[in-house]
DNA sequence: TCGAAGATTCAGGAAATACTGAAAGTTCAG
DNA sequence: CTGAACTTTCAGTATTTCCTGAATCTTCGA
């Protein structure tokens, strides 16, 4: 094994382990770390056999990722065969993270708070005061998140820039050392 | 069973599904959400009732919220019994959360890509070329996350009136609906 | 329209994860 | 120092989550 197929098959295990705190599956994270160190499109057959996976498992993996947007299907020319393309321009990745996340996760979480405070208005017991001033808290705490992921998604050129100036500014400080 | 009590049962189940995302059990989850429900610290018995559990789940439960400083173990004057009591200041909570999933979580990613990198500098292959750019990529991206996590961590006043500021301003904006 | 290439689905089995409960460990009052 | 009160540990079991692979469905070229 050279050293490229050392690094690459570490890193997939690496997205195999930090799957769950994307909020996917371990097999869809190797899926999309093996895509990454991929220069080309791949088909599902190249994926199956380079990660020794079913069929099936790669068909659920690659549709999770599209569904993300971390991913994009291409048809190949003339025929009715699909291959994936890692999306790899970061911005777009942590938007699409940011968006699917908040969506599934932050929004209920809010939508719940707001129902269980008025619920609590009226009842009089020390206990239900002290809960309901800690449910102000953390829906306070989840508005501004909430409000901070609006603010990046809606994406001004302001924040673009901000952005890659913070990146181009982080790559050439590492790049030191 | 009183409003109250629906309310609190159904935001520990709250907890207890998000417990993956922040990177505990669903048990500890529990836990935590009912700690945030009770105005005084309370022990490991009525842990035990409210949510039976097992008293080992609890033990390992506040363990674990002790050690990510969510929790705070009292002694019970003139026993050696332990009562529990949530940390409720949010500032406090984020700052724990942050430190102990930038620990655990990012850290070891950075230490991964700084040494992956250098090893692909050598290979003259395009594949070779073009993980390398992707995985320099991504660790400009983690860098950026971690200087943020960094900054927060130090928490100059600066960053602690920003974040004051935005919490009373979402606090505030709120309650007008 | 038909057949074949290929994608998708999902029941069931495999693997990972979490929980229980009893035994062992620890601490403190007396 | 002792024993009672309380906590922690961990082997075994229960539960959840994940993956496989064969059956089914879809699309496209001919």
């Amino acid at each position: 094994m050279t050293r490229i197929d050392e690094i690459r098959s570490e890193f997939i295990e690496m997205w195999g382990r930090m799957s769950s705190l994307w909020g996917i599956t371990p097999a869809t994270g190797r899926v999309y770390g093996w895509l990454i160190t991929q220069p080309d499109p791949v088909d599902a057959d190249t994926i199956m056999a380079g990660l020794s996976m079913s069929r099936g498992a790669v068909s659920m993996a690659c549709r999770e990722l599209v569904d993300w947007g971390l991913v994009h299907p291409e048809r190949v020319g003339g025929s009715r065969r699909v291959a994936y393309r890692a999306e790899t321009d970061l911005e777009k990745v942590v938007r699409a993270v940011v968006t699917t996340r908040k969506r599934r996760e932050w929004d209920p979480v809010l939508e719940r708070l707001d129902e269980w405070i008025p619920g609590l208005k009226g009842e009089r017991s020390r206990e239900a005061k002290v809960l309901r001033e800690r449910l102000e808290d953390i829906a306070a705490l989840v508005g501004v998140a909430d409000e901070a992921a609006r603010q990046f998604l809606s994406g001004g050129i302001v924040q673009k820039l901000g952005m890659q100036m913070l990146m181009a500014k982080a790559s050439k400080a590492r790049r030191k050392h």
